[in-house]
DNA sequence: TTTCGAAAAAC
RNA sequence: GUUGUUUUUCGAAA
């Protein structure tokens, strides 16, 4: 690997042929005698460890790569960040720049741009910050997603549902409904205060470095933790948090989360994740408010987040909604209709029975 | 079999 | 002025 190889292929999103990238740079580790450019498979993830991650930005930046995220981007019809180029530019815009892009990427020069931030207004009537990065950065950060998505998915707990392929809120619930029919009435809901504004950066990279030993790529992530925000024309820059929106924070929050379900599989707890919206089931009043306390502690120590504690309570499971949902003391499901709550707010009578029942849940070990 | 899009839910 | 991920349903095309 004498001298940098030089690019020749074919950029065009939309052609049918295609050869991949080569890397234009050698790999700056060299790993236990393993040719740098060998080829990998991430769906064959079966035994990656670090030592196999070593040039991830290959895979990251490929062909397929790349025109897969420009898809899924699109699809989401967002709009155009601070530099104003609408998505469906795209693809024009790469064909003429991808190589510059490229090496960029490659020799972690590539700045981030700033991110646009935009309140709207949530359902509960709080405001929700979010932060809008550029299509361009959009689509680096969607292509990365799927690079490391399969490579979290075999680490993550079985006890997450939120933000995985495969996986829904039903499927929590009736995992929830289970350990309720297991005589575990009492609910332990664990609220997370501002999730995405307080994680910690050294903390988070520190988590992905254990996996993940590309350091083009650990760079790149942190850069985009950094990005700055852009309010009013000025640019500040981020210490803490992830900007909502961007395609990488699902997947961020994930890992850093992660974290707390092997902590409450080590102390074989029997509980369920919706990203931040975490539930614990416990048999009796006293062992819920202990473990609460516990947990509290631990979340804030070891993990750097901060407990709601006004939103964070113990109750019986009857008494509190779940991904919509309220889980009945025999593990049957019931949903409360907004529909309906508006007319009870607005003084039409409304009794229980306007609560839709749902079927029990069978205990039943079916996959998928 | 595959591709695309619209619309709903969860956070 | 409205971001992101996941899931589901419906529909269309070859």
């Amino acid at each position: 690997m004498a001298q940098p190889q030089a690019i020749t292929y074919q950029y065009d999103l939309f052609s049918e042929q295609r050869q991949d990238v080569i890397r234009p740079f050698p790999t700056s580790e060299t790993v236990c005698g393993a040719s740098g450019t060998k080829a990998f498979q991430v769906k064959e993830a079966g035994e990656q460890e670090r030592a196999l991650t070593p040039d991830l930005m290959s895979l990251v930046l490929s062909h397929d790569n790349i025109k897969a995220a420009y898809k899924q981007v699109k699809r989401n019809k967002g709009v155009a960040g601070i530099d104003q180029m609408p998505t469906g530019d795209f693809a024009e815009w790469y064909s003429q720049n991808a190589e510059t892009l490229q090496s960029e990427l490659y020799n972690g020069a590539y700045q981030p741009q700033g991110v646009k931030q935009v309140e709207i207004p949530k359902p509960n009537g709080g405001k929700r910050k979010l932060g809008i990065p550029t299509v361009t950065d959009r689509i680096i950060q969607q292509a990365i997603s799927q690079v490391l998505n399969p490579i979290y998915e075999r680490k993550f707990s079985d006890h997450s549902y939120g933000f995985r392929p495969n996986r829904n809120a039903h499927q929590a619930l009736k995992k929830g409904s289970e350990y309720v029919s297991e005589g575990r009435v009492i609910v332990v809901d664990m609220d997370l205060k501002t999730f995405f504004d307080v994680v910690n950066h050294d903390r988070l990279m520190y988590l992905l470095s254990t996996t993940i030993s590309d350091k083009t790529l650990l760079w790149l992530i942190r850069k985009y933790l950094q990005s700055g925000i852009l309010i009013d024309g000025v640019v500040s820059q981020r210490t803490e948090g992830m900007p909502q929106g961007s395609p990488l924070s699902p997947l961020l929050s994930n890992i850093v989360l992660d974290e707390l379900d092997k902590e409450l599989e080590r102390r074989g707890h029997k509980f369920v994740r919706y990203a931040d919206d975490c539930n614990i089931y416990v048999r009796s009043q006293r062992a819920g408010e202990r473990l609460l306390a516990s947990i509290s502690v631990f979340i804030e120590t070891k993990l750097k987040l901060l407990v709601n504690k006004e939103k964070s309570r113990v109750c019986p499971v009857n008494h509190t909604k779940f991904l919509g949902y309220t889980i009945q003391r025999d593990g049957s499901l019931s949903i409360a209709n907004e529909s309906v709550k508006r007319f009870k707010e607005k003084g039409f009578g409304v009794n229980r029975d306007a609560r839709k029942r749902i079927k029990p849940c069978p205990t039943g070990g079916s996959t998928m």
